[in-house]
DNA sequence: ATGTAC
């Protein structure tokens, strides 16, 4: 298919989308020649331009080297909006999993201890962690689902959930004090209620991985990691919580955008005034789908260490599990950029499949990693590795201080089952050594490794663009997928 | 991503 945007090579990692059509400010799509191919074949170029068209945005409209077409926006791109002229929040800029993203514990357990015990700590994880389409564990009902959409972490941190240390390394302290639980619809609740704590599916996962490479020794060191050492990562979001959030918005953000006289080029991209009702309305939804989020994967990774500690014969107080870092990638937030040459301005930036990815200084983070800059984690595919990058000064230059999230799609779910059977899948995850446990096949053979990109090229284009600088590499030891 | 179409 034939991208109907032109489309200009700044240099070997940066591709310009000069302002055209509706257009009122360029693209920037970052990713090498091979990357930059599947990016216009996928049509993910197009959607970049679409977002330039929306009112009120400043700065560039940002494409990472994993983005893909997404729901109105690509999955992978940024784009910040000014208050004070016109500026819009779009649901379709977040995504559908309201705050979809990871964490990553640092384990205080050997290499050889896991290698030995992987299939009991694999059916442990399988048991303990919920998984898969809209399963949930009865066992822990959390009936205060306001105080959570209100407090995210921190209300859990108060159930003895993980520590009042821990919310500090969690994006936004473990919870966005603009939620407004009472904008959270009955339908959303219900969801919520019995999804808190269950992983999901699609590209949700849980994984015990082991640090085969350090890149930089003292980032690693600030960040707790080590060559050798083992971590664990959750990625998941907000469940059918986020997702009833979103779906209901339509309606208000379409009537909305009418209403402000705005021509949208993709109903997709239906958006609200910041400052009208149906904007404020939705922000005070969507913080408080962030917070379930964040409750969620710390309540996931409490439940994962219980029964990792079940699966070695011990107790949960004698797995030392600290919290490395706690990520989202699918979220708009007020920060302060320099929006033009010496003009530094509150903007909304959406953060659609982007991770935050602050150098250092920034007030945000929390006071051990402000001299480092922050984590980044990316997680890549089930078969080969991820990454934890360190925010660099390149990311608040030009991107709104933001990086990759991932792989990135490269085959769509149906194309990869006509590729691939499960067992086949299975087969080959078993020879590298990685123990899998998922709960459908579909799920296994969709999330393929062949599937993604390679991460390592999406990784280094951010690194040559000092976006973020590679801290370590985390290979998979075991993977349990929903 | 998602009780994958109320």
């Amino acid at each position: 298919m034939k991208d109907p945007f032109r489309i200009e090579p700044i240099d070997e990692l940066r591709w310009r989308v000069p302002i055209q059509q509706k257009m009122t400010v360029e693209g920037m799509i970052y990713a090498d020649a091979t990357l930059m191919k599947d990016i216009v074949r996928d049509g993910g170029a197009g959607q970049v331009a679409n977002v330039a068209s929306l009112p009120g945005i400043v700065g560039r409209v940002l494409a990472m080297p994993d983005i893909h077409r997404g729901y109105g926006f690509p999955i992978g791109g940024v784009a910040a909006f000014d208050p004070d002229n016109g500026g819009v929040v779009s649901p379709g800029g977040i995504g559908f999993d309201i705050n979809c993203g990871v964490r990553l514990h640092a384990l205080g357990i050997d290499y050889e201890q896991i290698e030995a015990n992987k299939g009991a700590i694999a059916d442990a994880l399988q048991r303990g962690v919920p998984a898969g389409m809209g399963v949930a564990r009865r066992d822990v009902r959390l009936d205060d689902l306001d105080a959570i959409l209100a407090g995210g972490a921190r209300t859990l941190a108060e159930l003895g959930i993980g520590t009042e240390e821990d919310l500090e390394l969690i994006e936004d302290g473990g919870a966005l004090e603009s939620a407004d639980p009472d904008r959270v619809g009955r339908r959303a609740r219900e969801r919520g209620e019995d999804q808190i704590g269950s992983l999901g599916s699609g590209n949700h996962f849980l994984e015990i991985d082991r640090i085969v490479e350090v890149y930089d020794r003292d980032a690693a060191e600030c960040f707790g990691l080590r060559e050798g050492g083992i971590t664990m990562l959750v990625h998941s979001g907000s469940r059918g919580l986020g997702h009833q959030v979103c779906e209901e918005s339509t309606p208000a953000m379409l009537r909305a955008a009418k209403k402000a006289g705005i021509e949208l080029v993709d109903r997709q991209l239906a958006c609200a005034p910041i400052g009208t009702a149906e904007a404020e309305a939705y922000l005070a939804a969507m913080a408080a789908a962030a917070n379930f989020a964040y409750a969620n994967r710390a309540l996931l990774a409490h439940r994962a260490i219980e029964a990792i500690a079940e699966a070695l014969g011990t107790r949960r107080k004698f797995i030392d599990a600290p919290l490395v870092y706690d990520v989202c990638h699918n979220i708009a937030k007020w920060e302060e950029h320099e929006i033009s040459p010496g003009t530094r301005k509150r903007v909304l930036v959406h953060r659609k499949g982007a991770t935050r990815s602050f150098a250092p200084g920034r007030e945000e983070l929390p006071e051990r990693y402000r001299a480092m800059g922050q984590p980044v984690i990316i997680p890549g595919d089930m078969g080969r590795y991820s990454y934890v990058l360190c925010g660099m000064q390149g990311a608040m230059l030009e991107t709104f201080g933001s990086a990759c999230h991932g792989a990135g799609r490269l085959l769509s779910r149906a194309e990869a089952k006509n590729r691939a059977t499960g067992s086949s899948v299975v087969k080959a995850l078993n020879a590298k050594g990685i123990a899998l446990r998922a709960s459908s096949v579909n799920a296994v053979v969709e999330e393929m490794p062949e599937a993604y990109k390679d991460v390592a090229e999406v990784v280094s284009v951010v690194e040559r663009a000092g976006i973020a600088r590679r801290v370590a590499k985390l290979e998979p030891m075991i993977v349990v997928k929903g």
